[in-house]
RNA sequence: GCCCCCAUCGUCUAUCGGUCAGGACACGGGCUUUUCAUGCCUGUAAGAGGAGUUCGAUUCUCCUUGGGGGUGCCA
């Protein structure tokens, strides 16, 4: 019977998951599914200083809101300790390692790598590796002040877990040959690594803060919605081969393969990002849409019921054109609240033309005149006045749009003015028309 | 310096020797006779350079160039 595929995502907690380390936590769990293996989480939290119980809370909250649900029980690094020494005594009884002070910080231990020969491995993505030995160099297993190493604890912890693939960032490719001779000399056997290429910014560089959000959390505030961000990460060097993007979870399993993986480093492109994850929220059920939307507006002091009613066909207009829901407050404030801030260049090219006044008030008689307020009918009033006037209809609609929601974007002009309301639509156009005449707007 | 890896449109990618080098994002144009969004149509845009192997290279090999990673007490 062939043994149980295991991965783990093995993250130090430091308060914030940056996202290259969250692909690596997605493709892990991805392979994991695929294959019906175990997808285990092991957190590394050696360094006392930024191990704090808050970092790594954050961690799992990050995790949870991912939906990279783990197998088993979490493995904490720290309790491991005493056997991680245990081990480094027995490689020095062994003579497989040795004990030295350099530089006068106290005696550490040092593993022994081979003089001669060459070590190779064959990685998943990267293919067959090769390292002579005479290019390595023996390095720190256990620390003058006593703590182990990263290299001996992470080994020693990936045994300890049964684990046999390990697939981490390309920035772990030269410890492989430290790690797998670290396996032989403990006398385990070597797993299989996948190395995943870095995602990079646009100066080719491993992205960082400086490049923008870097963090998972950070795009949960702006608004990016979890499918999304899981979705377009894991096509950062990999693709199914055909020319699907967005896919569900069930269709990245099933597709998901090491041998479709590039070696190449990937560009985090926020665009992108943003497109799929408009595509997303369209596609999301409406009550989904609805708590993520009264969310955002709460946080921004604004009330989730529209001043005219009417939300739900508020929300049929607002849904299909939503990127992210950080957008969401300044999108549609006007909405929810009489004060409305008015975007300068819309102003300047829509309101500060000739005649614009006079025209917002002929708009505001012609709707007032209306024995009924719905879309058809105040289509048919501007349309009929545009006419009158000899104009193009966007001659009227701009400076309507403009007055009303202060944005040169939005709703359709017409469902805009009836989502608003006649005696609002009225109200604005008419104050607007007279700021104008004063010269306050 | 030394070691390792990488290299297709601006970006993410498809192509497993023979393709009009395809798709998506972004960008431009058009239509849906108002904006924005959506949808549909459409345009611009790529195999870093040089050898070699082959009837034939984006694809295989080598070199150069460029980029990235690593280089004994970070992980």
């Amino acid at each position: 019977m062939a043994e149980r595929i295991r991965v783990r995502f093995a993250p130090s907690p430091t308060g914030k998951v940056h996202i290259g380390n969250i692909r690596a936590a997605i493709f892990n769990w991805l392979y994991a599914r695929h294959v019906g293996g175990e997808f285990l989480l092991r957190v590394e939290d050696t360094d006392l200083e930024r191990s704090t119980p808050e970092a790594i809370q954050a961690l799992l909250d990050c995790m949870r809101w991912l939906r990279l649900d783990w197998d088993g029980e979490i493995l904490y690094q720290t309790s491991q300790r005493a056997h991680h020494l245990e081990v480094a005594e027995d490689l020095l009884r062994r003579g497989l390692a040795y004990r030295e002070n350099k530089g006068g910080q106290g005696e550490c231990v040092i593993f022994r790598m081979p003089k001669e020969g060459v070590i190779e491995y064959d990685d998943l993505v990267k293919g067959h590796m090769r390292k002579q030995a005479k290019d390595t160099q023996d390095f720190v297993i256990v620390r003058s002040d006593g703590s182990p190493v990263f290299h001996l604890a992470n080994v020693l912890d990936d045994i300890t877990q049964g684990v046999t693939h390990i697939i981490r960032g390309d920035d772990h490719v030269e410890n492989t040959f430290k790690h797998i001779m670290l396996f032989r000399a403990i006398g385990a056997p070597v797993p299989q690594y996948a190395h995943l290429p870095m995602i990079v910014n646009n100066q080719g560089k491993p992205y960082s803060k400086r490049d923008g959000s870097a963090f998972v959390g950070e795009f949960r505030e702006l608004g990016f919605v979890p499918d999304a961000l899981f979705n377009y990460l894991a096509l950062l060097g990999w693709a199914p081969g055909d020319d699907r993007e967005v896919m569900t979870r069930a269709e990245m399993v099933g597709a998901f393969d090491f041998a479709k993986c590039k070696a190449s480093p990937a560009r985090f492109d926020i665009k992108k990002l943003t497109w799929m994850n408009g595509e997303y929220i369209a596609r999301e059920p409406r009550a989904d849409f609805e708590a993520a939307f009264d969310a955002r507006l709460q946080a921004a002091g604004l009330p989730t019921e529209p001043l005219n009613g009417l939300r739900d066909a508020l929300l049929d207009e607002i849904q299909p054109r939503t990127k992210t829901y950080g957008d969401v407050p300044a999108n549609c404030r006007w909405f929810f609240a009489e004060d409305y801030p008015f975007d300068p260049k819309a102003v300047a090219k829509r309101l500060h033309a000739e005649g614009v006044p006079a025209l917002l008030d002929e708009v505001a008689a012609a709707l007032e005149a209306l024995p009924g307020f719905d879309v058809p009918a105040i289509e048919a009033a501007v349309r009929a006045l545009a006419e009158a006037r000899g104009a193009g209809l966007g001659a009227l609609v701009h400076p309507i749009r403009v007055a009303v929601s202060g944005r040169a974007e939005g709703p359709g002009l017409f469902e805009t003015l009836w989502l608003l309301g006649r005696e609002r639509s009225l109200r604005r156009l008419r104050g607007v028309a007279a700021r104008l005449r004063e010269g306050s707007l």
